[in-house]
DNA sequence: CTACCTTCTGAAACGCGTTCGAGGTCAAGC
DNA sequence: GCTTGACCTCGAACGCGTTTCAGAAGGTAG
């Protein structure tokens, strides 16, 4: 492999010119630069973006981590962190982490040994202070409210729009609701903001059969839905965590012959649309963005993103020809 | 910051025996292990990512080039790729190109220069023969069949199903028959065997106005409605491209007041359960970890997974309470 | 007792580009 | 004539871990 050693012997001239013709660098006479640039086009040399990163000691590589690849709110949240990404030429690395405290661990680890220059959790199972103790190896940011920690954060707002969403429950008339949630409530920014949101318009937290949690899938809102149905528990209304799992559990009311409740669902994807849904948009692209923003420019602070309550377009009628 | 040198200067070992130490390798007594590992310790010593990239020439990223990351081919594609590489200890880094041919060619560039072991192209807009002229510097996967070029790829085989889907539509009689690509015939191999399996099936080209090209999402998918609705083409039915672009097609038929036509969609999206569409799943979660498997193995050679149409669950009758 | 193999350790080379400080040249300004 | 400041170039240090090879020490089979 030929080296920037190599072009210096051959065209004469010291690894620091040659250096500064690589990189397009000033006080350079146009002599010496053609002369440099012939020897690199003879041999067909490129420098090595390892050693480059080594020296410059930047990657511009930012670590997302995330649990699935397939989930909606994953997607959303990296289109969003790709575009920003994009415009700033940096790169976005994959980091799967099923929640899982010890791959976490490891990553944030790599972030110490520079694999990285900033880390995304878009989820995490490690808690929020562990992760801001590495904040001394490089930026890290969060995609959740961190409440009292003091961790750089980007994330939607959902409070006021799950109150939203139960208000619009409660005025017509449904009070049995059922409440589907990714993860439990300690652990769980949102499931909590969902409990604290029906707290505030009922006066009540959800009956505990009611909220089924580790539903991410639309086949765990079927099973969450085959739950309810085999239990017995007439319910109003679903407020589920996602359009897809919204169908989910449309699937398991229709096998078994039963009218489902009236669904709520979330991340304003197509399968709500048609269904007719009304859906809660939290706006992660623009999450996604804000998300990085802070990532690479190493500010603190939160950026709440309000989510939006959004009722679906009346179904037109068609006309039968 | 502290390195392997520091650390072997305060031990009193050589540089040589502390990596020995890092890297759990033999050859070092127990004695000395203990006392550099308390070195290491003490200065909270971890070694450098990028340095250790360099030495070894290897980076353990493969780069994903791809349009869009909110497209479920993509979405699915990537899946399968995070998973193998997962299981392999490699990264995944996303590399964003709208099919564009110098940012394409930039990401070969990065190859060339070392930034990634290898790369996977999930769909590009250099012609193959050009993405096949850098694979001296570094293993290059296609997902799509590349007929007579020579480059490693795994991509589903659609063509039979697109026969299936055109014999079904033409068993029920049906023969004005639109078709949604996203991106024309002759650079889209997708696109290509849509074309052929019509002409297999009707023995005739499809009708030029009735392939709608460039249609990515529902919103596309719903112009391309408006114009068959507005150019008053009578359609039979629509092989969209999506079961997501199916429901932007019902949209705007729905707008229009008018019943759409039968419609076959594809990915086996949720969106597509809910209409109740046959639609056909290519299976690309497996031809992502069959890329990533070529990729990081280096090996040449063509893995076809074959595509399935799948016909729609009868919907459930509901017993109205 | 020799030949040879292990185990353990170190020096030095290797992978490779960036950057700082210093030195030299030449022209413009005072 | 002298100072000042571009402009150009170079050497050397810096970022940092891996690996090869040589060599010392100790053991053992023949």
């Amino acid at each position: 492999m030929t080296n920037i050693r190599d072009i210096a012997q051959l065209s004469g001239y010291s690894i620091s010119t040659v250096s500064r013709v690589l990189n397009h660098q000033n006080y350079v006479s146009d002599k010496t630069r053609a002369a440099i640039q012939q020897v690199i086009d003879q041999l067909d040399y490129v420098p090595n973006a390892v050693a480059r990163d080594l020296s410059r000691g930047k990657t511009f590589n930012v670590g997302v981590v995330l649990p699935h690849a397939d989930h909606p709110y994953f997607t959303q949240l990296l289109h969003g962190i790709m575009q920003a990404a994009f415009s700033t030429n940096y790169r976005v690395v994959l980091l799967p982490s099923k929640y899982n405290a010890t791959l976490e661990l490891q990553y944030l680890e790599d972030l110490r040994q520079k694999a990285y220059d900033a880390l995304i959790f878009t989820s995490h199972g490690l808690p929020l202070t562990a992760l801001n103790r590495y904040r001394r190896y490089g930026p890290i940011v969060v995609c959740e409210n961190p409440h009292d920690c003091p961790i750089p954060a980007a994330y939607a707002e959902r409070l006021a729009t799950y109150q939203d969403a139960f208000e619009l429950l409660k005025q017509r008339g449904y009070r049995h609701i059922g409440i589907l949630a990714s993860r439990p409530a300690p652990v769980s920014a949102t499931c909590q903001a969902m409990v604290t949101a029906h707290h505030t318009v009922f006066g009540t937290d959800p009956a505990p059969e009611l909220m089924r949690t580790d539903v991410t899938t639309p086949s765990d809102a079927q099973r969450a839905g085959d739950y309810y149905i085999t239990q017995h528990l007439k319910l109003d209304a679903i407020l589920t965590n996602g359009d897809d799992n919204a169908v989910g559990l449309r699937r398991a009311y229709h096998q078994h012959h039963q009218t489902p409740p009236f669904l709520i669902g979330q991340e304003h994807q197509l399968s709500g649309e048609v269904l007719g849904l009304p859906t809660i948009d939290h706006h992660f692209v623009e999450v996604g963005i804000k998300a990085f923003d802070l990532a690479v420019s190493g500010q603190t602070g939160n950026i709440a993103i309000a989510s939006q309550l959004l009722l679906p377009d009346p179904q037109p009628q068609i006309k039968r020809v």
